[in-house]
DNA sequence: CCGAATGTATCACAGCTGTGATAGAACGGG
DNA sequence: CCCGTTCTATCACAGCTGTGATACATTCGG
């Protein structure tokens, strides 16, 4: 099979490129030849690599939801229900701190994610996805809650934290000058201890 | 002074219009061209109320904002801090939940004042309108947990509260699957009565 | 009644967008 | 070496966008 280039890395490239574009003029700004130019290809080349601003813009949602995942998904894997109970918040906070701006990956994935869901309202080629992430936040903010109060949380409690974090990932981003990273580390610390 | 139409008139149907286009389609759709349609007019008629494309969506979302502050406004001077504690978080619950989607009006608020606050990020020409937003909803979440508690409320608690609300309202309009307007409110009276 | 303000309507233009089509170049297996 | 795959690169096109300029109609004050 003739290859010369390593196109997994290439498209790995390009998804970087639109993530830069994203964060720094927005979502809607990522065309394809925004996203060609910074990542210094030709509008030709990328569209061999995606054939479709669809397929581009699917391709790097889904990559940003397995990473964050993944991330969450290690934390899970590694909750130990027979620690202290000051242990078990911290590990609760890290674990839904996956999904806050805490440094600059982070930050970066909560700011395209704020401009995607936007986007996927009313964009039903992109709904699949965003719907996959708000199960997904909601699967961990229960785990969080049973393993921090040992017992099957509410439906309540469930989506009053997966809110809770939402907004604060929302306003960490749209409003650093009134909430800074700590501020909403802050308050996730704050809400998990008194449950 | 030669004047046939009302112009005042004139320019909230126009807002009306961009609202419905917004709600269905998306802000970014709302294009002078699609709003003009949407309201019936010409577009060189559109643009006899508003210059610009910046001027109809400024005007537009200072409407919106004007009319939540007004509603919230209007709650406050009515709370009493004398009722009795369950009657004082329903006051609160009301208060706040002029800033959920719990009716079509609020529903189509919360929508566009989701793509707002997107768009605003990276729109330097919106940023002070979303900031006085921001602002806004602190203040009511301060005097709100104020009202319940009867002591001044911590920044924690305040950004804890506003983030909570923001959460709600965004996860009810984009997946109202998930969460329905009245889980909405659910959640904020348990994180109220909880207080 | 007539001139000026107000409102309505078109046209043109440059600048984007996604995408189809096409043409070569680079490369590696046979 | 040669042929087919892979990759890079350009052009063209229709469809949007905001906006400047312009023309015309309507309305009303003096």
């Amino acid at each position: 099979m003739p290859k010369k280039v390593d196109a997994e890395a290439r498209r790995r490239e390009v998804v970087e490129a639109l993530f830069r574009v994203a964060v720094r003029e927005g979502l809607a700004r990522a065309s394809l030849r925004t996203v060609a130019d910074e990542a210094q290809l030709n509008i030709g080349s990328l569209r061999h690599y995606f054939d479709s601003q669809l397929e581009l813009m699917r391709f790097a949602m889904r990559a940003m939801l397995d990473r964050v995942a993944a991330r969450v998904q290690a934390r899970l894997d590694r909750l130990d229900p027979a620690e202290q109970r000051d242990e078990r918040v911290r590990d609760a906070v890290a674990l839904l701190a996956e999904l806050l701006p805490l440094d600059e990956t982070r930050r970066d994935e909560v700011t395209v994610f704020v401009d995607f869901a936007a986007l996927s309202r009313t964009n039903p080629d992109l709904r699949d996805l965003a719907a996959e992430a708000a199960a997904g936040t909601r699967g961990a903010a229960r785990a969080v809650l049973a393993h921090v109060t040992g017992t099957a949380p509410s439906t309540t409690e469930v989506e009053r934290l997966t809110s809770l974090v939402d907004g604060l990932g929302l306003n960490a981003v749209l409003h650093p000058d009134l909430v800074s990273s700590a501020d909403a580390e802050r308050v996730l610390t704050a809400h998990l201890t008194s449950r």
